[in-house]
RNA sequence: CGCGGGGUGGAGCAGUUAGGUAGCUCGUCGGGCUCAUAACCCGAAGGUCGUAGGUUCAAAUCCUAUCUCCGCAA
């Protein structure tokens, strides 16, 4: 079985160990990725972490703008099957019909909750103990194909998107090749997802990263490590923008002021009132400046008893 | 040529406008106090001020060039 081709299709380091695990026991005759894009303020091109793996393994790589249009040279390479994780386009139909083994796609979380660019995200930021992997057969919906069968894994109180990102990576890879093989001779079941269980976890937008200190401590707490690190929670402090990459829950501090305002110094953080006490900003990030403690922020500051009263947003 | 903010002992900052002995809050090390401590007191080490030139009696500070880090926008 070692001799099926396979085309395997991601774009970001979520989907590398997958391929790497295709590379080492199959035949990955071709990777299709996002073209290069500029990134940084220089502007330079800069490859998809898969496509540099696959550069690495020699591995011919397709990086059409629009698949939807530019799939005649992929399917001329006749695959038996086409495996996905994290591609980030929409596989047209006439790509879905063509390998005799189907397309199959690696996502990262229990199908049918969370359908969409930004699973892992929302598992945190929603508070969930507990997310995985689906494997499952494409449709031309998005996420909506039939389920192969499932992994899950506990998220821990403690964890971040990058954390879980980490895990889960690791868990798509093993669980697809414990599970691929039944793909190819044919036994694997598939199971149709229940519509009334779906939700949507969609891309992060620019709003969702802006700090709401309006919920409750919790909330504000899942928001910050649901974003970490990346793109990473926000607020305003003197109309600069200031980057949160830890907090912790704080007491149920009974303060009348608004949501938002500073309202303790502590040696390890900054104390923010929140709906239903205060919450403790641990790691941030000012304009211009690198990732730091609050304690290193705070001894760079003479006057830390001004920052009582501020409003952060 | 997209806009903008930085690089000063291990960390975070001040000092640069009006050049003239390197400062603050921490950390580290040693000592003291204490039943004890992340608390408090005393003391010490640690910096060619990103780099290279230039101006000057004298440059962290002024001029030129360069490297590099970061925020926004794409």
């Amino acid at each position: 079985m070692n001799d099926i081709k396979i085309i395997f299709m991601g774009t970001p380091d979520f989907s590398v160990p997958v391929l790497e695990m295709l590379i080492d026991n199959y035949n990955v005759i071709g990777v299709v990725t996002q073209p290069d894009k500029p990134v940084g303020r220089e502007g330079k091109l800069k490859m998809s972490p898969v496509k540099e793996v696959a550069l690495k393994n020699n591995i011919k790589v397709f990086q059409p703008i629009k698949i939807r249009k530019e799939y005649e040279d992929i399917l001329n390479t006749n695959p038996d099957i086409i495996i996905t994780c994290a591609y980030g386009q929409i596989i047209p139909k006439e790509i879905l019909d063509y390998p005799r083994l189907g397309c199959i796609n690696v996502h990262a979380s229990l199908l049918p909750k969370y359908r969409g660019g930004a699973p892992i995200h929302h598992a945190i930021i929603n508070g969930d103990d507990k997310t995985g992997i689906t494997i499952m057969h494409m449709d031309v919906g998005m996420d909506s194909g039939d389920i192969i069968s499932q992994s899950s894994l506990d998220i821990k109180d403690d964890d971040t998107a990058e954390s879980l990102f980490n895990r889960l990576s690791k868990l798509g890879s093993d669980f697809l090749k414990e599970v691929l093989p039944s793909i190819i001779n044919g036994t694997a079941t598939r199971t149709k997802q229940d519509e009334k269980e779906v939700t949507y976890a969609y891309n992060i937008s620019p709003e969702d990263e802006i700090i709401d200190f309006n919920k409750t401590r919790k909330e504000v707490y899942n928001q910050i490590r649901g974003l970490n690190s990346f793109p990473v929670a926000y607020t305003y402090l003197d109309n600069k923008r200031l980057k949160v990459w830890f907090a912790k829950i704080g007491e149920d501090i009974n303060s009348k002021v608004d949501n938002g305002v500073i309202t303790n110094i502590y040696k390890d953080g900054i104390g923010v009132k929140v709906c239903d006490g205060e919450i403790i900003l641990t790691s941030i990030q000012p304009e211009g400046k690198k990732r730091m403690d609050a304690s290193s922020y705070l001894n760079g500051i003479s006057d830390k008893k001004g920052l009582i009263g501020k409003k952060l947003g």
